[in-house]
DNA sequence: AAATCGGGGCA
DNA sequence: TGCCCAGATTT
């Protein structure tokens, strides 16, 4: 065995996080946790994982439910199709193989929503293949261990992490091997000031013997922002109020929220209010008040959205359609903007 | 290869 | 603010 594999692994030994789903090597569970975590960090997807599970203790469980309860139970979580195809998955494997689990990398990789990370991680750590899984954590470890000078976020390089843990991964304990390698991402080889002094591999890491951590990994991904003006009509009428479904190829898709004029520029009172009368009043005389909450901007990692939510109610009938009347709108699964404004304003 | 998809934590 | 997080899919 490699110096590397052998201290990394005996570091793991005494050193791993202790996580629910290491436990018990149940696939499902493996996998659930895979699709929570991906981009997102273990403290934020816990609560997820457990919620889950809980409410589907097995795949067919999560199978038989409606995308409406899925999409709710991951409100909050962000990247949605995560959840959409965590509920196709479910239902091909309960459709196909008696609902068994695919066992192999390759039969991994065919499902929705898993790639090459995902299908490593879960063929490793639940069925002992021997394949490396190669994530942000493990692209930092290799990279500064390498002392790689060209981007992590190119094809190319990734494809040389991945060779270049060919020859590191434990074929005994190839899971092992992985799982320490995220850990060692995460607790000692952090993005910003790595630990190196507690770390069971710096003695052969290249970047921390030319003092050179702190300029590895390289990356070249620029994420450009856009601005977008969004004007949320809370339309309030003998207790009901309208959601609508947003099925676009965009942002938040099935997710539900109040009806909505999207500008790419601000918009004044008079412009919103305008359309408010023209699309959902028939008789302004009616209505007895129209109050606009202050602008909430919500930031997004390639989109910053200012929100504005325009509370309309009236006794009388000032809606021209209410296209599915709903009360209960705890039941739907809404963005965590459209949340935060339901949560705080005390109408529902 | 580049764009898109959420949300939160941290320096 | 910018960067990163147990990435995948579409363009």
């Amino acid at each position: 065995m490699m110096k590397m594999t052998n201290n990394l692994l005996l570091w793991y030994n005494s050193n791993a996080r202790d996580l629910p789903w290491r436990q018990n090597p149940n696939p499902f569970y493996i996998y659930l946790s895979e699709i929570i975590l991906q981009q997102t960090r273990i403290e934020q997807g816990l609560a997820y994982y457990h919620r889950f599970i809980e409410r589907f203790p097995t795949i067919t469980d999560l199978a038989n439910a409606e995308q409406e309860e899925v999409l709710k139970l991951w409100q909050g979580l962000g990247y949605y199709s995560r959840a959409r195809n965590l509920f196709k998955a479910a239902q091909i494997i309960r459709d196909s193989n008696r609902g068994t689990f695919p066992t192999t990398y390759k039969a991994l990789l065919k499902l929705p929503g898993v790639g090459p990370y995902t299908a490593a991680a879960i063929a490793s750590t639940a069925f002992g293949e021997v394949v490396p899984a190669v994530d942000g954590n493990v692209k930092r470890v290799v990279a500064r261990f390498f002392s790689l000078t060209d981007s992590i976020d190119d094809t190319a390089t990734i494809r040389q992490i991945s060779t270049l843990l060919d020859q590191y991964i434990s074929k005994k304990e190839p899971g092992n091997f992985n799982q320490a390698m995220m850990d060692l991402g995460a607790l000692i080889c952090k993005p910003r000031n790595p630990l190196c002094s507690e770390c069971p591999i710096a003695e052969q890491c290249i970047a921390h013997k030319e003092n050179r951590t702190s300029e590895l990994p390289v990356r070249t991904k620029k994420t450009k922002v856009r601005n977008r003006f969004f004007y949320y009509f809370v339309l309030i009428q003998n207790n009901h109020t309208v959601l609508n479904e947003r099925t676009d190829k965009d942002i938040w898709q099935g997710l539900y929220e109040f009806p909505l004029l999207e500008s790419e520029m601000q918009l004044t009172e008079e412009q919103v209010i305008n359309y408010l009368k023209k699309h959902y009043l028939n008789d302004q005389k009616k209505v007895s008040t129209i109050s606009f909450t202050a602008p909430v901007k919500h930031i997004l990692s390639h989109q910053i959205i200012m929100a504005q939510f325009i509370i309309v109610k009236s006794a009388s009938n000032f809606v021209i359609s209410l296209p599915t009347p709903l009360q209960d709108v705890s039941k739907y699964p809404v963005s965590r903007l459209v949340d935060r404004f339901i949560q705080s304003s005390g109408l529902f």
